[in-house]
DNA sequence: CCTCGTTAACTAACATGTTAGTTATGCGGG
DNA sequence: CCCGCATAACTAACATGTTAGTTAACGAGG
């Protein structure tokens, strides 16, 4: 078992210049567990990232608190931290709890949404056509959430997308090992269509069955990658 | 406006010998807040509290971080943590969240729990209905919440109660302003049984509508008491 | 060669010193 | 008397020194 240590090298030092520093060294160090620079099972060493990112302790320690409230890293007592690995349980856990969230937020949306999100969400759509036959897979990953924000933004619950972002951070992670499918895309603006509509029928049910079936097909192109990338789960 | 100080010598000094320091003192911050011996609007100073609980600043800053993340305090940078006043609105988002994930848990449950589930809730229905009578609400209340605690560990997804927990925190803290209201109370064993009911017919679509009107019941409680204790909420 | 116990090195956790931003104070001018 | 500006006092935020728990290295004994 090779101890794997987290290269602070790739951290990209903080840019923005105002807020707190702590929180700086946050947003950097989630950035690199989430877009795996980290590997899941690598250890966080304070030093290197103190003097790759130029702060001291403390604000590094305070990250790593916050890092570890979002379940990306584990903290063993006067030991060491590491990053969390991929486990399919917390991923379905993760599945589970956002599906929870979001289908509340739809059945809102059907029932009490102003006309224009039918309008917004018609557009988005449009878009999404564009880009899959442009092939620029990015910035449909980018509308495919914009789509959903902009249910989310209709419940006026504030803390919606950020408890969803929270509860999801296994599933995200996960989700970037997911190689762009051209067939799934056309998939998706159909089940983004049938959510849609739903809504515009003012359709609490539909909408619902409409988004669970939508979001059900992610965790079954999750499941694999506990076979194809074994080593980065836990035993 | 009087800049109410929070006083540190109500803080009960921390109990348990085991575990990291700054999670008792979290512990300790915690319970004082949602008790309201730390009043809503109340400056926390950091001095007090290390004198308080006979520790340094590191470890009670780590616990306001955490708490600041519980939404229980707010932080003015370089100035002062106040206890967060209540608000009506961040009750109605907790309420929203909390009826998602509790609506998601017993329609699981009513598709999938194991038929032990059932025993236990009548067991606690009974007990629920002989502390009705004998007039222990504290007992009632902790009944009332274990019922619910069975209902969500059958799912089987860890994080549920504590996510439950982590959305409801501004929700919970109006709660205990709530006086003990006897009619209520049976009203609240016939709502239970209501959902105990469509989980035994394994109904889900009941099991939702019964847990919707059960918990709905407790956020029309809450809202007179920005009426009734106006200088408890944000302005 | 392997096992166990000692110890040395390393790290998180805690304590404390320092800095910088905010707010209150108080004095001079209008 | 009231307003604005300098300044002093206070606090969170940050840096660094210290402690204590864990792990790994090493050597003696089997």
């Amino acid at each position: 078992m090779s101890t794997l240590t987290a290269d602070a090298k790739k951290l990209k030092s903080l840019n923005s210049q105002s807020g707190h520093l702590s929180d700086r060294v946050y947003a950097s160090l989630k950035a690199a567990i989430l877009s795996l620079d980290f590997e899941p099972g690598a250890v966080l060493r304070k030093g290197p990232i103190c003097e790759a990112l130029g702060v001291s302790r403390t604000p590094v320690a305070d990250a790593i608190l916050k890092l570890e409230a979002d379940r990306l890293v584990e903290v063993i007592p006067q030991s060491a931290t590491r990053v969390s690995k991929m486990s399919m349980k917390e991923i379905r856990e993760d599945a589970f709890l956002r599906e929870a969230l979001e289908v509340a937020a739809v059945e809102y949306a059907a029932v009490h949404c102003a006309p224009d999100l039918i309008e917004v969400l018609e557009q988005n759509l449009i878009r999404q056509e564009a880009l899959l036959k442009s092939g620029d897979y990015t910035a449909f990953f980018e509308t495919d959430q914009a789509f959903h924000n902009e249910i989310l933004a209709c419940c006026k619950i504030e803390r919606l997308h950020d408890t969803i972002s929270f509860v999801s951070n296994h599933m995200d992670r996960a989700r970037l090992m997911l190689l762009p499918a051209p067939g799934r895309s056309a998939d998706t603006i159909e089940e983004h269509r049938h959510i849609m509509r739903a809504i515009a029928n003012s359709d609490p049910e539909a909408a619902r069955s409409a988004m669970q079936t939508h979001l059900r097909q992610l965790i079954k192109r999750l499941e694999p990658l506990e076979k194809t990338r074994p080593e980065l789960f836990a035993p």
